[in-house]
DNA sequence: CTGGATCCCTATCGATACTG
DNA sequence: CAGTATCGATAGGGATCCAG
């Protein structure tokens, strides 16, 4: 028990390098953004019209929205897709890469609701 | 059912609800905040000590480590100790619940590695 | 060694108004 | 419907200096 207590070979984050970390970094940064995490779920359930999310996640403004969004499509997370119909439909849609983020993602909930405290009525 | 073309019961985000998304909202704010990933990888693997962090993790100012331990401690996350020798040392130490949260992080770096280019240039 | 206090610049956000 | 433009307030972050 000097100074690390831990077993290197045991723990999973203990390979985990520098360079690594960076990278988780940046998508870290990017869910962890406000708005960010309400947008991804919304567009796991079904969400796919720019309006529909707006509704959908309250307090969401259209400017907040659009800049999230530039972000996800950059990060290739979110596929936008226009449609030209009159007046024109834009669809934006999880990419695969999205959707493995929303399951990678998934502990996470598991331990908020390990942790946090639920108020139970 | 609604629109949701997908199986509420097969995928497991269908049942994330809003306000786990607020709670999963604010672990996120704080795990994504600059720095916070690299201060946790650093107590993962041992890192106890103030100035080991700042040399651990490149680039960290004093400064802006005591705001992150702050907030991680307050979201009890990491524990603070005191140890009254001279002059005073303190030991910085995930907690259970913070390990946890690494835990929960990792499949992020199964992510990262999946998606990520490998940077051969 | 472990921070706290300032300065200062920039990024970010919300509100509002406007457009094809 | 799907955004863009602008503005003002605030928060974040780096640099630097200082202190117990």
């Amino acid at each position: 028990m000097t100074s690390a207590q831990t077993d290197r070979a045991a723990v999973p984050w203990a390979h985990t390098d520098e360079a690594d970390c960076q990278h988780a970094s940046r998508i870290l940064e990017i869910v962890g953004q406000r708005w960010s995490p309400s947008i991804l779920l919304a567009l796991a359930r079904g969400a796919q019209r720019f309006t529909e999310i707006t509704t959908v996640v309250a307090g969401l403004s259209s400017r907040m929205l659009t800049l999230r969004l530039k972000q996800l499509e950059s990060a290739r997370l979110v596929e936008r897709t226009v449609i030209p119909t009159t007046p024109v439909s834009v669809r934006y849609r999880l990419t695969p890469q999205g959707l493995d983020l929303i399951t990678a993602l998934q502990p996470i909930a598991g331990f908020v609701q390990r942790w946090e405290p639920r108020d139970r009525s």
